[in-house]
DNA sequence: CTCAGGTGAGAAAGCGGTTTCCCGACGGTA
DNA sequence: TACCGTCGGGAAACCGCTTTCTCACCTGAG
């Protein structure tokens, strides 16, 4: 029977199978052959005490724990939830856990809390850190088996995996400027964010690419709450010419539709709607949402193969970038004749006709090239 | 400047400072006095060397590593994000992090991995676990310290906390059967939930408080997509004279939504959708979800708080249920006068009016009593 | 029959800390 | 001035495991 007092350790074991703790080690772990009487005896003194190795004794000598740690900046972000539900499971399969850090969007404190975490684990996943550029370059090496998500760095021994936001809003207007749209509006996320400061490269790209689009930049933030706020803005964009909205993830796009209908307005015959991210409501949604997809789970998995290889103390694999994929569903369609004239209209006497917009001009951006 | 090869020991410490080691840790865990001069020193040294304590060797000598792990079904589900959101932070506070191990809904797989997670930390949680109850009898008293969410368990030693899902339904019948329902449908959760059996007391509470009012309930599932194709079956009912749906939880109701109306049903004029836990889109539904709030953080913040007494070696708190409170939007309102009428004509001309529904009775359940 | 080579098991040395134990020094009191 | 109690710091034990080292024994070849 088990003693119940403290757990059994790997000397109870050897004394009461008649062996020295060598043996019941090589037993266990099966690094060297042992005779099949001992091995017997072994197994049974085992079953008999209960006896499982102690994690923080075999962690002290191995100088590893297999775990890994990962650090969000919102773990209620649908992102990285399948993040992290990708990388979990492929760690598990190949005998790690995961442990989680929240640094409740707090730049400051990331630093602290990755260091702390990357303490206890083998290796570490800052996943859309939001510290600046400069601080992540130096902390990241540090850091070290580490691999960085959704940030780019040229570190040869940090490897990032992420998303092409840039590209993905690149693809994102060529559809909407497909469909006839001119005069977009973009709902612009947090400022730490540096995948926010990707989508305006591609925004910018765009609107090199289409001479003839523009695209007004609104701030807005990441939630579902900001988008709901800035349906107003939106709503006189609109009035004012704008025949669609690119907003910066789903979440400000289903927080922006409701509002944006009740304000009056039908999704896509007064305006389209797009997001980012396509997570799973998108499809569910009152239209349902047109959306750049991210393969979330993939995310993790690729994490996870470069966390491996790093851990077994191969060399890093090139930075990976996942291409966004268009999800064309409803709430984008070609503008109306009607408001798509009325919007040319009112773009040729842009100076006047921009003035009600001017509500939200201190931060608004303008992005067209063409001017 | 800091070894690059291998990292600062204690040792290491010591000897640069001239000192002990066993006065380098007195001087870092400050649990005895040391003379200040050695103490300059030690810092000095420390600073120097860039050195931090190991944290396997602190875990071996202190039997535990201020960790603890956190198993659940299903890390994209919303309400076990929200818990581990609320543990984490609350956990963090107390210089505790947390493991996560998903077991994909594999209730088979349960057992090994709560064991192995335990095994890694201080104190474990386990979030609605699938398993059958006399299984999680067995199990989890030898898993403590430990925690149970969402499943009730009579060990003093295993305190429990959740969400009374019982009551919520009773209180979602009582909002609709005020509003002037008779005819509810009811879309059931996964039958290895616990919660879903919980849900059902409740409806069966609730049909027996309203003598006039029926829950007929049809097999769906917790998902997205498992609303969504509830939908036809819904509709079916719905010509048969219910007015009324309560979805197992958010998500359901937020597939089931879009798909009812594209069957050409009205919410709320034709049917209403309520649905459970108040997911933060609910509120940003088309049309905004009625739903029952349930504290996802607070529940995490509670679940850290008998946790950390139960590691502290202190006696288990009682069992902690969370009630729902219903969040009334627009998804829910009096059923139109003449649904209402035909619904009664209906139900008296049950036995052929149902029949079309036929299509699913073999796992329907009529949860009616005052038959 | 003897000896080199090989094999398997026990003893012991770590892994990197914390904590106990012990002793020397110091301060206070008689 | 002598003695005792207190305090602080160094040596060493210990946490529980892995792994090296060592040695006894067994086998096969000369």
């Amino acid at each position: 029977m088990a003693d119940r007092t403290r757990p059994a350790t790997i000397a109870d074991v050897a004394a009461r199978a008649g062996v020295s703790q060598a043996s019941v080690s090589r037993v266990l772990n099966g690094k060297q052959n042992v005779d099949p009487a001992i091995a017997t005896r072994v197994h049974a003194a085992v079953a008999a005490l209960g006896y499982t190795p102690s994690i923080a004794a075999r962690s002290l000598v191995h100088g590893r724990n297999d775990t890994v740690a990962m650090v969000v900046p919102d773990l209620e972000n649908p992102l990285f939830q399948g993040i992290l539900k990708g990388l979990s499971l492929a760690a598990a399969a190949d005998g790690y856990r995961v442990l989680v850090a929240d640094t409740a969007e707090q730049a400051d404190e990331e630093p602290a809390i990755a260091r702390e975490a990357r303490h206890r684990c083998d290796a570490i996943v800052l996943c859309a850190p939001r510290m600046p550029a400069p601080q992540l370059r130096a902390l990241a090496p540090l850091l070290a088996p580490a691999v960085v998500v959704n940030r780019s760095l040229d570190d040869p021994a940090v490897p990032t995996v992420g998303v092409d936001y840039a590209r993905g809003m690149r693809d994102l207007v060529d559809h909407l400027a497909g469909l006839g749209h001119t005069r977009l509006v973009y709902l612009a996320g947090p400022d730490a964010s540096s995948s926010q400061g990707e989508r305006m490269r591609g925004l910018r790209d765009a609107v090199t690419a289409h001479p003839g689009v523009t695209v007004d930049a609104l701030p807005c933030g990441s939630r579902l709450d900001d988008g709901h706020r800035a349906a107003d803005a939106v709503a006189t964009a609109v009035r004012a010419g704008a025949t669609a909205v690119i907003a910066f993830n789903d979440l400000v796009a289903l927080g922006l539709m409701p509002r944006l209908v009740e304000l009056g307005l039908r999704i896509p015959d007064d305006v389209s709607v797009a997001g980012f991210d396509d997570v799973p409501l998108a499809r569910y949604a009152t239209p349902p949402l047109t959306s750049m997809s991210v393969p979330r789970s993939e995310l993790g998995a690729q994490v996870w193969s470069r966390l491996r290889a790093l851990i077994a103390g191969e060399a890093s694999e090139h930075a990976l970038l996942f291409r966004p994929r268009l999800e064309h569903r409803t709430s984008t369609a070609p503008p109306s004749e009607a408001r798509r004239t009325a919007g040319v209209r009112e773009a040729a006497a842009a100076a006047s006709a921009s003035a009600p917009a001017t509500a939200t001009a201190s931060a608004t951006a303008e992005l067209g090239v063409g001017a």
